[in-house]
DNA sequence: ACTTACGTACTTTTT
DNA sequence: GTACGTAAGT
């Protein structure tokens, strides 16, 4: 451990500084060139925490800046958790006086909040989640007219998303992002959700950002206060930056230049939600004179792990090019198991979990990355059987289950009166019997009067409007409200919660539920009136829950970690399990049909990031058959697997026959797919599967991302345009145009259809 | 006002 | 195959 000295009693410069100590030279060369702009590509597992970190440390020790004048921005809580903790065993408690280390979005809320009234809004605004934000969408689908199912609310929170990640307000969109909601009408949704949004007093993530820049661009003298009181600034995982974000932090940087950007191109899989790789590749241009510095000595993975993850990323066109190294030797290589089906691969890796257990190795050191969230069902449901301890990673967090939103909506409710979203979410939760005939007379009365709904339902209960059951149920409830905004003033944070929780009737209606489910949710509560007790006031609390708050926290125990790739990033296990690797489960189909060859690329870093999440141990599984939407289908390895260096691969068979499957189905043979059965969609490929031998000659990767790609596009060639075919959800039809394996086909009862031709068969 | 049945759609996910 | 959301039924 370094020496606890004060932040700045010293002035480090020299190579042999104590904090250099344990770092490489480029590594050190990051942490000494604190001045002008810094690139660092940081590969895998080279380090890059422990460089930023010093940096950070650096720059405090060297009485450069006061941590309250360095901006540290990362993505994830925990990524900021983190580096709060390793500057905090650098420099001491001077790390309490970081108050810009955080998130995009925390620090744009603290900042937001000091600036609110210049886009109209309260500095004591809600911040709403996606969820709020779809129903508030909704209803303004609804009240405009339109039918949902035609254009549906998540089609338009994309739209909305899209244009805040870029930057754009609703006055800056042009005619054709216009045109990409209901025929024109983007804009128009756009600026009515906005102005919805203000008169909630509400911001969506999106906003926050989109707000702060806003701000910055238009009023110079709060710009300027910034750009001078953030001497240095520094972001984490800056491949995952979208274009708010950027712009954001090109206006911050332009006073002291002192920025430096920490990422991975390779690692950037996070660009359908609007992450653009092109602003890490054109650092340099935005910053001119920048440094450039790589890391790429690697401490986490075995040399045949890192060939092969490197093999694999070679493939790709769009890179800055960086090349892992290691000094360690030894260690195995990657491992490719062909299995016949689904149940097949979670027992393999079942077994193999129970055996390394066996050897001594601690389940936690175990997971298994999956491409999407519905594979992780086959290894639950085996794992439940066979009794092997698990987590699943992701899924529902602790703030978004129902039990925590509906008690968090009775909280937002007495902090905020104007909050409309939560008064609908708690007026009739727990059942109470108001329903929605009195919701539309409250909603009438508000909009009448133009006042918030819990107001409004407040006034009607002094009229004759309601039948005098609901009259008198909703007069309960608002003076409930009224009481509890009156104990809030009193009560600590986690009293409140309490009470309100038990004066409601929300735990008494969850107890006599007795439902799977009910026993957890009361624990839940329990947990989120635990968690409460750290807050001061209920307002600090509501932020943390709806940035901040996690449960990643929960149980430590020994279990084994399954989890998508996505959330994998930035971790690291000593043996690693990629099952599902077959052509549409990964690569993704959906992903490459939507976005081409981009798409293809982001797929094949995703691999590259679960590979190198291995610190000793790759094993990468494709199964023959799969079920799919309940149907079972017979799918083809994965394209990735074919580019992987066989140098550093070792295949595996397994005894029931699989594998000899594969081997003839990867060969290299001129028409090496020809065989597959995809004509009738339902025979099993493997009736008709040679049994060449595997071919192990290694490929370039190059032919074979061709011989895959052209697999992929390969057309049947007994079904043409004329053809009458029948398919199994759509009935009988005639093929109007065939594209690759694509036919469109006007189907006679379901009409026009496009769908990939293994799922039709020639009608008799 | 609440319950049940049918139809549809279905990557990845942080904040 | 299943989950969710809307529509009709009690």
């Amino acid at each position: 451990m370094f020496p606890s000295c004060s932040p700045v009693s010293q002035l480090p410069e020299s190579a042999d500084d104590p904090l250099l100590e344990g770092l490489n030279p480029p590594q050190r060369e990051a942490v000494l060139a604190v001045d002008g702009p810094v690139l660092m590509l940081a590969g895998a597992g080279t380090g890059k925490t422990a460089a930023l970190t010093t940096r950070l440390a650096h720059i405090v020790r060297s009485r450069r800046a006061w941590p309250s004048e360095i901006l540290c921005v990362t993505f994830t809580n925990k990524a900021a958790r983190e580096m709060k903790e390793r500057v905090g065993h650098l420099v001491g408690p001077a790390v309490e006086g970081m108050p810009w280390l955080g998130t995009f979005h925390s620090i744009a809320a603290k900042l937001l909040r000091r600036h609110a009234e210049l886009v109209g809004l309260q500095s004591n605004y809600t911040i709403i989640d996606t969820d709020d934000q779809l129903r508030v969408l909704k209803q303004l689908i609804q009240a405009e007219g339109l039918d949902e199912k035609r254009w549906p609310a998540r089609q338009l929170a994309q739209c909305i998303d899209r244009w805040k990640n870029r930057g754009l307000n609703p006055a800056d969109l042009d005619a054709a992002e216009n045109e990409s909601y209901a025929n024109g009408q983007g804009q128009k949704f756009y600026r009515l959700y906005q102005d919805r949004l203000k008169a909630l007093n509400a911001c969506d993530f999106g906003d926050l950002l989109l707000h702060m820049l806003n701000i910055l661009r238009t009023d110079r003298a709060i710009l300027e206060q910034y750009q001078q009181r953030f001497k240095y600034i520094m972001v984490d995982e800056y491949q995952d930056t979208n274009q708010v974000q950027y712009l954001w932090l090109r206006l911050l940087a332009q006073g002291h230049k002192n920025i430096c950007v920490v990422g991975d191109d390779d690692q950037s899989i996070y660009s359908w939600r609007g992450a653009e790789v092109a602003n890490i590749l054109r650092f340099e241009k935005d910053f001119p004179g920048a440094k450039v510095i790589k890391l790429e000595q690697n401490y986490r993975s075995t040399p045949d792990i890192l060939a092969a993850a490197s093999g694999l990323i070679d493939a790709n066109s769009q890179r800055l090019g960086k090349t892992l190294w290691t000094t360690r030797n030894g260690g195995d290589k990657v491992r490719v198991i062909g299995v016949w089906d689904g149940p097949e691969e979670a027992r393999r890796i079942g077994e193999e979990a129970e055996r390394l257990e066996r050897e001594g190795a601690s389940l936690a050191t175990v997971a298994i990355l999956v491409r999407a969230q519905f594979q992780t069902r086959e290894f639950e449901d085996r794992f439940i059987a066979i009794g092997l301890p698990y987590k699943i990673v992701g899924g529902f967090r602790f703030y978004e289950r129902a039990e925590i939103r509906d008690a968090l909506a009775y909280l937002r409710l007495i902090t905020q009166p104007s909050d409309d979203l939560a008064f609908e979410r708690i007026y009739n939760t727990p059942k109470r019997g108001l329903g929605d005939k009195t919701l539309e007379k409250i909603h009438r009365h508000a909009r009448a009067g133009g006042v918030p709904l819990s107001l409004a339902a407040f006034e009607i209960t002094d009229t004759d409007e309601l039948p005098t059951k609901a009259r008198n149920t909703l007069f309960a409830l608002m003076r409930d409200v009224g009481r509890w905004r009156e104990a809030a003033k009193l009560l600590s944070p986690a009293e409140l919660a309490r009470t309100v929780l038990e004066e409601s009737g929300y735990t008494t209606a969850l107890q006599a539920e007795k439902s799977a489910e009910s026993a957890g949710r009361l624990e839940n509560l329990t947990e989120l009136a635990r968690a409460m007790e750290e807050y001061e006031t209920l307002g600090d609390f509501l932020e943390h829950v709806s940035l901040v708050m996690d449960n990643d926290a929960n149980d430590s125990a020994e279990k084994l970690t399954i989890m998508t790739i996505h959330a994998a990033k930035g971790l690291e296990f000593d043996h690693v399990f990629l099952p599902g690797w077959e052509e549409g489960v990964f690569p993704s189909q959906r992903a490459m049909d939507e976005g081409g060859l981009s798409a293809l690329e982001e797929e094949r870093r995703l691999a590259y990031v679960a590979i190198t999440r291995a610190r000793r141990r790759c094993t990468i599984i494709h199964a023959a058959n799969r079920r799919i939407y309940g149907q079972w289908t017979s799918s083809i390895p994965s394209r990735f697997i074919g580019e992987l260096p066989q140098a550093h691969v070792e295949q595996e068979t397994t005894l029931s026959g699989g594998a000899s499957l594969w081997r003839a189905q990867w060969s290299e043979a001129s028409d090496p797919f020809a065989h597959v059965a995809r004509g009738t969609g339902r025979g099993p490929g493997w009736q008709r599967a040679t049994t060449r031998e595997f071919d192990t000659t290694p490929k370039r990767v190059a032919e074979s991302t061709r011989s895959a790609a052209s697999f992929a596009a390969k057309p049947r060639d007994d079904v043409a345009v004329g053809a009458r075919v029948f398919h199994e959800k759509f009935g009988y039809g005639t093929v109007t145009a065939q594209e690759g394996n694509k036919l469109e086909i006007d189907f006679e009862s379901a009409g026009p259809k496009r769908v990939i031709d293994s799922f039709v068969k020639l009608a008799e």
